[in-house]
DNA sequence: GATTCAAAGCGTAACAGTTTCATTTTGAAG
DNA sequence: CTTCAAAATGAAACTGTTACGCTTTGAATC
């Protein structure tokens, strides 16, 4: 195995014109950088030790090996992320700190050995991770959820005054019974949605109903079910919130197949992180975050937090939209709802 | 700054003994482990060196920065790896190879001055750039493509056979006119999948109709618009195969909004990554390939690859399943057809 | 109880690469 | 031809790692 100092000493140039070479470094002649790079290529050089790899972004997720597959929200934001943190001329690499980190260790130790500079982390509910690693100092960025603690920069998206403002569509549309389908997972997000969804009741003089509150996983299986319990319900309701996309597909589906017509039979409300809400039929109204430029900026502050040491708190809240499409109208005259066999009749 | 020869003053101890705490290995005692990582921590020790994070597997895609969004097949793949490397004990970093490597490097070069010591890679068609990666002997795996170079390693799923028995599926139910939807990025997969129904209807005796294959992107929209030619030919086909996700989801929302009704009207085979064909309404029939059993296989054996210096080529082609949802039937007696005026008829 | 022996723990010194700073070279302006 | 600044380079100092050898420890054996 070769050396530097047997590479210089072949081209007769010293160690450090190589290393400079190697690391594309400015001060070398492109035509000794080239004779460099051709010996070294030459006698199958391999750098054993070497400067750790700089302008690396850790991403960090509670939870290794990541157990579930990476949904339609995780996808997004991490193209976000991908892309911001290439603008940025940095790399990104998957940490498992639940794995690698030895017990004694400070996080910040365990990050520098792991050759990262800053990290971006999720958080699935559980921000006590993040405190602690912001307490060391360490460049931390917290995406997609929030933390009370003063240290912790979080970049996330507010649903609470969007998810009232969409209630509040359904209210004046004349619904009075108004479910709501959630995340049985909780986190700041989803109860900032359900924050909305009681003041938009409130505001409109509607009692709030716990029977119309239900919560299952964030999968399409959830969204049946949910619409199936609330669709059981002696009082019925004649429209629904779904906090999460894929319990809305779930729950579109399951109406296409009851043959409940959405929305002359139904007004179904629902979330969206990038634009699943045009590839369903119908079309359905939601709650819109972009979760790819949630992402994007995510990866730009913490790219540049990682270069100026002492940065400033940085907590970006970032604003959802409501957007009105086929899936919201007038309530039926004859509430939908399923009977004791399963079988879709109508109120009157 | 502090450096391991202070830390090693400061405690009476070798500057070996501090390295050695630092970086986990053995022949450390636990007691002077944790005393040499406390110092570095009182001191803010931050190595300026230091062997560079080894296990380290590079993800490549072939176009920077990732321009796409990162879509349903991408996703669970890169479920998969993630799980596949981290059960593996390495970590997973993204490279970008088009921004990052200089010219007169080699790309061995390249990928250890990035720290990785092998590379997963996605070609989406061109295979050029990993053939050129592999003919450097650097560990390299190709996913989800294949190469004729026979010194490129690479796992993918074949579903040339199994497209041929979905396509048999049909004309068994008594169809004639099939027709075929494909991605307009052409692919080994995609070259496959093409192959696989013209068999199909040649061993049929039925004669191949350029009309009845049409090209799109692989998205909703395009499926939208491949339906929306396929029918409006004068002579439509009765079944169509569709070879992407994502199209295949876009043309049963066109079939709803036009109130076509499938299969009865219209039978539909699609394709399916993951679970999507059980979440769309009608659930369809489906040529399935598993999209994170392939990246996890992929990143088993890279991770292997990128210890065993010298490995013999390594080809995996895992087979993809048929499977018969809801979304195929008889053909129609009456085959539906979209008239000029875009209005859905049937003829007789 | 003495002996043996292997493993664990640690230090010395050699080693690998990088970087600072001084020196030399180069090239263009005066 | 001189001057001077920028570019290119080298010597030496510095960083972290590791091979190898020494010491200690503790348990098994005689």
């Amino acid at each position: 195995m070769s050396s530097v100092r047997q590479i210089a000493g072949e081209l007769g140039i010293s160690v450090a014109t190589v290393s400079r070479a190697m690391n594309q470094h400015a001060g070398v002649s492109e035509e000794t950088r080239k004779r460099v790079l051709m010996a070294a290529d030459k006698y199958q050089y391999r750098p054993s030790m070497g400067r750790k790899p700089t302008n690396v972004i850790g991403l960090v997720y509670p939870e290794e090996p990541v157990h579930s597959d990476i949904g339609d929200f995780e996808a997004a934001l991490l193209s976000g992320i991908l892309r911001g943190v290439y603008e940025k001329n940095h790399d990104l690499t998957f940490i498992s700190a639940a794995r690698d980190k030895h017990v004694d260790e400070t996080y910040t130790q365990f990050f520098h050995r792991k050759g990262v500079r800053a990290i971006i982390m999720r958080s699935l509910g559980d921000t006590s991770l993040v405190e602690q690693i912001a307490a060391e100092e360490f460049p931390i960025l917290l995406v997609a959820d929030r933390s009370d603690d003063p240290r912790v920069n979080f970049i996330h998206s507010t649903s609470g005054d969007t998810s009232r403002k969409a209630v509040q569509h359904l209210v004046e549309l004349g619904h009075k019974r108004i479910g709501l389908a959630m995340h049985n997972v909780v986190d700041t997000d989803h109860e900032d949605r359900k924050a909305g969804y009681m003041n938009a009741l409130t505001e409109a003089g509607i009692a709030v109903d716990a029977d119309l509150i239900v919560e299952a996983e964030a999968n399409t299986s959830g969204g049946e079910s949910m619409l199936t319990s609330l669709l059981q319900l002696d009082n019925p309701p004649t429209a629904v919130y779904f906090t999460n996309p894929m319990s809305t597909i779930g729950a579109l589906h399951k109406c296409l197949k009851l043959g409940l017509n959405v929305p002359r039979d139904l007004s179904i409300v629902g979330f969206d992180d990038s634009v699943t809400r045009l590839q369903s039929f119908p079309r359905y109204t939601a709650v819109c975050q972009d979760a790819v430029s949630l992402g994007e900026e995510a990866a730009r502050w913490i790219t540049t937090a990682a270069q100026n040491e002492s940065q400033s708190v940085f907590r970006e809240v970032r604003p959802t939209t409501f957007e009105i499409q086929e899936s919201t109208a007038y309530p039926s005259m004859t509430p939908a709802r399923i009977d004791a066999d399963g079988n879709l009749v109508h109120t009157v």
